[in-house]
DNA sequence: GGTTACAATGTAACCGGTTACATTCTAGCA
DNA sequence: TGCTAGAATGTAACCGGTTACATTGTAACC
């Protein structure tokens, strides 16, 4: 019966090379303290061999792991993929690697995937509403560097790429009264969640800078799927007084109430127009495609593994806490303005504090 | 100036609680052989001091990361972030970790991310086409516990979770032909890449069963993105005599065919019809809603991690080769069917060998 | 009381690398 | 030829855990 070969290490390279350990570790991280002919006589060997170095021993050694962490709050659709996707592409540039962990929906959860990663990762990317720097964990955190994408309780104490999520709200808001719209429902994400707080806090804003009231029953709750994008539809629908435009806090949930208004022969944007946020692929490729506010989601992904790792790089522990918001801008299609053949795209002032 | 905190150790904890690192060792992975009273001082050290255990250590010294490998040639779209929810899923539920790794687009690029991750992993998913056996890493995956995702040259060494593409083809096939079509056109994808060849085998296969003469320029070349799929479009437009159907190797493309016929106003599917393979999310929600085939993307990733784990647990090397082929239906929508109301879904038989 | 058995804890080797420092070798020069 | 600087290589401590084995403590039994 064969057993688990043993893996070849640094040691039996050496002896079969007739060299010491540090000899070898010298070639392997391309010191140039060795002479031409023993590098070459090491390589030869380590190939032969097989030999890969060991990267935990390597990590425990330097401690450097040269591997990101990065904690989302679930995997589902297009959103999160493109996160890790535009992570990966500089970690990848930047020879690091990813150690993604999704599925923790509660504060417990979350603290044990830290904990778990703790040691394993130079430093986190973070996504997560749940985040109190009181725990354990929290305190842990101040320790190893961390950028938090989007919100959460913690920003202040940690770098952090964000969504202007109240100006794009606003915005989309300007669009649809622009288009005289007066009776504006909103499809908001889950409370806690503060990216879904502060797109809800920009549709109340605009309203009020247009003198509009507020109406209670146009503010149905969602969670940003598209199913109870669905549900609100529904919603929506069986009201006294419907409305004339609904802006859903995610394209997900837009996408819901479009389906739900087609099963019910609702015309949009005739009778109701609908707004959406991200821009997900899937938007301009839907009919009617949909208006919404593009962001560049991987970029999210790619600004926060850039900052970490400029961070990780520059060891002095600055104090300073950097705050990047992503650019956006309102893309208008055909669910909230049936005339616009090509797409009309309204620019959104950006900033970088 | 703040410096680099140093991070608590074992032994620390142990000094201040004034026992020995092995007492501590115990108490953290809940060996019964400490006392309940010093299990309960050192735990109450431990909370104080913020004291986490180094996993890289850890694994280090226990020959084991808990963590599996995961290597995609790709991160784009819904594709690759279902398969990624699936195994993180699994992984999750049994306490593993999951290494991502995309943007590899070549060979040496593979091999450069398999050596990184060597030594940090326990064992790998891995999923794609460039996989030769006679490179050093070739040889190293075979002393290292390795599930392939679909397929690739190295079937056959390793477990693997694939689909039934011939099958599955040859039915979105046998659906067109019983609508009548007779000059059916594929996008095929990549050569090189073994879904796609094995789709087209299926278009091939189910043509000649039926004795419909295959014409070669109804085959065109698209590489999976949604982009060439359109460009594929146009070339079948300008065909002399142009195709009846269209079966596109997946989705994306599909959704890029059908994007061009919309902006040449071609009637799908009343002047042609069009079928596309993966059933991803978009494609019911599309107008037309797409014939695909359906196959539960996250279950590629969630079965492999699965069947790693399985084989990560079960030390004793068994050589058995498993091969597990994923369930398919072909879902019929409006793309290929204007009659149908609601989703017809035809069952494709499975099996496990 | 003196063994004995076993439970609780400590000691130190080991996992596989890195690297400060020590040692050896070589060439250049007086 | 002898001396010396600097290049090439070796030795061994260290990174932070785990764990086999040694040691100590305690209760039970004869």
């Amino acid at each position: 019966m064969p057993r688990q070969k043993a893996r070849v290490t640094i040691h039996e390279v050496a002896r079969r090379a007739g060299v010491s350990v540090a000899t070898v570790s010298r070639v392997f991280n391309n010191s140039d303290l060795v002479t031409k002919q023993t590098g070459e006589k090491i390589r030869s060997v380590a190939r032969r061999l097989n030999y890969i170095p060991n990267a935990s021993a390597r990590s425990l050694s330097m401690k450097r792991t040269e591997t990101i962490g990065m904690l989302l709050p679930d995997m589902h659709g297009e959103f999160f993929s493109e996160i890790i996707r535009g992570a990966d592409a500089i970690a990848h540039k930047e020879q690091y690697h990813l150690l993604v962990s999704a599925s923790h929906s509660n504060k417990e959860e979350l603290e044990t995937a830290i904990k778990m990663m703790s040691g394993r990762v130079d430093g986190f990317i973070l996504m997560s509403p749940h985040l109190d720097s009181e725990t354990l964990v929290g305190r842990y955190l101040k320790s190893v560097p961390t950028v938090i994408l989007t919100s959460s309780e913690a920003r202040g104490m940690h770098d952090s790429i964000r969504i202007d999520n109240v100006g794009a709200a606003r915005q989309v808001m300007r669009h649809l009264i622009s288009l005289g719209h007066r009776r504006i429902a909103i499809v908001k994400g889950d409370p806690g969640n503060e990216d879904a707080e502060e797109r809800l806090a920009g549709y109340h804003a605009e309203l009020r800078a247009n003198s509009i009231d507020v109406t209670d029953e146009l503010i149905v709750c969602g969670d940003f799927t598209e199913r109870s994008g669905h549900a609100a539809g529904r919603i929506l629908l069986d009201l006294k007084y419907r409305p004339t435009a609904v802006f859903a806090s995610n394209d997900e949930m837009a996408i819901g109430v479009l389906r739900c208004f087609r099963e019910e022969g609702i015309k949009v944007p005739q009778e109701i127009a609908v707004a959406g946020f991200d821009d997900i692929q899937i938007s301009s490729l839907i009919h009617p495609s949909l208006t919404s506010v593009h962001v560049d989601i991987s970029d999210l992904g790619s600004l926060a593994a850039e900052r970490l790792i400029e961070v990780l790089a520059d060891g002095t522990k600055r104090k300073t806490v950097k705050s990047i918001v992503l650019p956006s801008r309102l893309v208008v299609r055909n669910s909230t303005l049936t005339t616009t053949h090509a797409d009309a795209v309204i620019s959104h002032a950006t900033s970088v504090q």
